[in-house]
DNA sequence: GCACTGATGTCAGTTACTGTCATCGCGTAC
DNA sequence: GTACGCGATGACAGTAACTGACATCAGTGC
């Protein structure tokens, strides 16, 4: 017999998220999240730095589909493109990666509460600074790379709360295309 | 004889700033802070929401440049015009406020921790919602507003650490406007 | 069998933040 | 000029996030 549960990581998470859909996440403590769990609060910290950063668990698979298409697109891609390759790779891996009713929830629970939104912006700021990295790493000048990192940050971000608002009926591929053209238009209007 | 010394936020913020400019944001508790501005620490936090707050202090100044140069723009301008009048007014707000070198130690308090730089994401995207929200008032629609809104902020923080990390040798408004530039150019190319 | 590792439990301690009540200079009404 | 209320503060207790140090014990390699 084991000595312990194995997969205490998932089990602290889904029980994170569980009591932040019941209660709010600032009326639940991270010693209710360890009990659901079976584990004692200090090894909820030794899996993740601060009570918010359990929801986030995972962002590194999206920041590797966004950087992979860029290291991956073919020679030759204007800025703009290699961006749009990232957005619909980013896309796709959401979609596929959790479900959507999973993120719809997650969703909820972080634009109930100012604290997770701030967190949300720091990993979205994570993911921008990724995609400048990799659009530098092709060659694109740096000033221009932090601008197009901002600027697929800002079209994902629009793209998936529309998403998340219509229900899921549209198709997150889709939103980000329009996103990404709208954006265009604006700038050269 | 007065019971206390008025201007106590002022003189919370400027030991803040001197104590985080010596040993750090971590290493200084509120207690260290109250004390050197001669007040208790239950008084810091009737004038500042938390810890952090206290180094974004007129913040409201700066939205306000923003959100009356969109207001206040004559008719007829494009989406990206009215982005320009705003980080414009923004950027001379900014000279003029406080002065370059406050704005350099700031940053630099800021740029050396992490949960600072989640609390300036947090403020920045309030910016970016109150310029959406005042082009939604000048009738450009939703979902273009907003999208506006991230483009400006992209913008208006890559000019600032331009204009940081430069020592101030240049004009905060000219490095605005070639990042609106780049902008253009890079959804164009 | 035995040392060693790795995930966990236990416990004490610091600090951010909050609720509540007392204090007291100052202006205002009368 | 005195009573009264207001407003900013102090005092103090309490909660909960987070950290460091040490103990525990199943499995693993030898």
């Amino acid at each position: 017999m084991a000595r312990w549960q194995p997969g205490a990581p998932d089990r602290l998470q889904q029980a994170a998220m569980e009591l932040f859909a019941e209660r709010g996440f600032e009326a639940t403590t991270v010693a209710d999240i360890a009990a659901r769990a079976g584990v004692t609060e200090r090894t909820f910290f030794r899996h993740f730095a601060d009570k918010r950063e359990v929801l986030f668990f995972g962002q590194d698979l999206l920041q590797s589909a966004f950087v992979g298409a860029i290291t991956d697109a073919p020679e030759g891609m204007s800025a703009i493109a290699l961006v749009s390759a990232a957005l619909e790779a980013g896309a796709k891996g959401l979609q596929e990666a959790r479900g959507q009713s999973h993120a719809r929830a997650r969703d909820a629970i972080i634009s109930a509460n100012h604290a997770l939104q701030e967190r949300e912006l720091l990993k979205l700021a994570g993911l921008a600074r990724a995609v400048t990295a990799a659009l530098v790493a092709r060659g694109v000048a740096p000033a221009r790379a932090r601008l197009a990192g901002d600027l697929a940050m800002a079209a994902f971000a629009a793209a998936f709360q529309q998403w998340v608002e219509s229900g899921q009926t549209r198709d997150l591929t889709d939103l980000v295309h329009e996103a990404t053209s709208t954006l265009r238009d604006i700038a050269t209007s």
